[in-house]
RNA sequence: GGAGAGGUGGCUGAGUGGUCGAAAGCGCUCCCCUGCUAAGGGAGUAAGGGCUAAUACCCCUUCGAGGGUUCGAAUCCCUCCCUCUCCGCCA
């Protein structure tokens, strides 16, 4: 039973006007995800809907006036018996077709809140991540002299990766890091919330781990994506975040921004909890997928019209983490089929992991359009119109701190299997410049 | 956890059943006056939805959330949430 989420006033994901006025197009964008929106049926609801509100609206109208009709009666001492009578009738009208009307807007919310977002035009269509586009390589992978070993691997042998005793206490999906090893991790942290922070304009939020279903469902986890998140057993539950973008982005929710606020970016640092459901038998080795991890995000908030050019630099932030690392990327934009819920357009960048001899997934920064913004409704002030107007809302990891200690154990690996410490982290690591055993 | 007070427009704050979407003040916008400045005078100033060519009228909804009473609720009743003060407890 998912949280209760209180956004009846929120009309729709995609503009509802665009949904009336141009269906079939936003069918025809959808069904690049292969989303099938039915049109038609949307149509034929919408006009009942119409129907249905007007002739309310007219009852409501008409009781109204009566109320107001027989409020002045009474003050001028009149006999009102008459007048009730009147308006008895329109009170179970009213009552009927406003239970009509209600069901028909249920059945339109439901299959309103289920639309994925549209999808940018630079979003290539394809099935799955096999057809995401590299649009960018960075770096060169170290040519080593001995074979590389994987992160499990030097984790043992250096004595400070212990997923044994994690998984006595918690199970599968988690790890125990010692000594210089976790604060190698808690070094990547600080290194790039200063970079972000210090170079990249951010401003630095601390934030709450456990949030309310409005939270989620601003973002667009929820309701969709329920199964995905860990929460209580209180009434009403308390989620886990998935990721510091549900409550850092939420902060706007319901917020009214002046243009002179804009852009807003924030930087945050927290743990992430992802249940995994459905990934059984996927990354079970290691650390790369963990029920929680820790993790680095940006998040900005820009005026429509701009968030295209601040997805740019929003990824472009987090490329300059893994260069200062030295670590070799690539940057792929998502296509159709592999692009998330609520993105309109998303680019992953992909270190390159010898362990693996591959490069994975350690940031993933996507343009929401006005799709968080419509669903939390945050709003800013446009100038040009007087009026509140949605705004563009973006995040990106900059980047995960987990995979991000991976990258550095596995790229930075002796033949001895001892870890030398990127230059960038010195300063993080009390002058220490090789982890060995 | 216990006791009390309270949640109203960008803000402060009045309103305890009817002409209240809501006094007043602040803030903001425009205009007038004033030889700079200061002060003063006038007007305007919530959001969402429907209708529409319309950012014009008109209509509907919204006074923490949900439910109830009533012809009519910001105002009465119930439940919940949150904030503040005091006490207890505690990192």
């Amino acid at each position: 039973m998912p949280g209760k989420i209180n956004s009846k006033k929120i009309p729709t994901m995609i503009d509802a006007k665009l949904l009336r006025a141009s269906a079939a197009t936003v069918a025809e964008n959808l069904a690049r995800r292969r989303f099938e929106f039915d049109a038609d049926a949307y149509l034929a609801l919408e006009e009942q809907r119409k129907a249905l509100q007007v002739e309310v609206e007219n009852l409501r109208a008409g009781r109204n006036a009566s109320a107001k009709d027989i409020g002045k009666a009474k003050a001028r001492g009149e006999d009102i018996t008459p007048l009730l009578a009147a308006v008895e009738e329109l009170g179970t009208k009213l009552a009927a077709v406003e239970g009509k009307l209600q069901l028909v807007q249920e059945q339109i919310r439901e299959i309103e809140v289920g639309l994925p977002n549209l999808l940018h035009d630079d979003v290539p269509v394809g099935a799955d991540e096999a057809d995401n586009t590299e649009v960018k390589k960075w770096g060169e992978p170290r040519t080593l002299d001995f074979e590389a070993k994987d992160h499990v691997d030097l984790g043992a042998s250096l004595g400070m990766l212990d997923f044994d005793s994690a998984a006595r206490i918690s199970g599968s999906r988690f790890v125990v890091l010692q000594g210089p090893l976790a604060r190698l991790q808690r070094a990547l942290i600080q290194f790039m919330l200063d970079v972000h922070t210090a170079e990249h304009g951010y401003e630095e939020v601390y934030v709450p781990y456990l949030v309310q279903a409005d939270a989620l469902f601003g973002t667009g986890q929820l309701p969709k994506f329920e199964n995905d998140q860990f929460k209580t057993t209180d009434d009403p539950p308390f989620y886990l975040i998935p990721t510091a973008e549900v409550p850092v982005t939420n902060l706007e929710r319901e917020n009214i921004l002046e243009a002179a606020e804009l852009p807003l970016r924030r930087v945050a640092h927290t743990p992430c909890f992802r249940s995994e459901a459905g990934s059984y038998g996927k990354d079970t080795r290691g650390m790369i997928r963990q029920h929680q991890f820790e993790k680095v995000e940006l998040v900005q908030l820009v005026e429509p019209g701009k968030s295209d050019a601040a997805l740019e630099e929003l990824t472009g932030h987090a490329e300059v983490i893994l260069e200062r690392l030295n670590l070799p990327y690539r940057k792929v934009i998502l296509c159709s089929g592999d692009v998330g819920f609520g993105s309109h357009k998303t680019y992953d960048l992909e270190v390159w992991l010898p362990g693996q001899n591959a490069y994975r997934e350690i940031s993933s920064c996507s343009n929401y359009g006005d799709f968080q913004a419509r669903r939390m409704q945050t709003r800013w002030r446009n100038p040009a119109s007087g009026k509140p107007e949605l705004l563009h809302t973006l995040n990106g990891s900059g980047v995960a701190a987990g995979r991000a200690l991976i990258a550095v154990m596995e790229n930075y690996q002796e033949a001895d299997g001892s870890v030398m410490v990127p230059d960038a982290l010195k300063p993080y690591m009390g002058g220490l410049d090789k982890i060995s055993a």
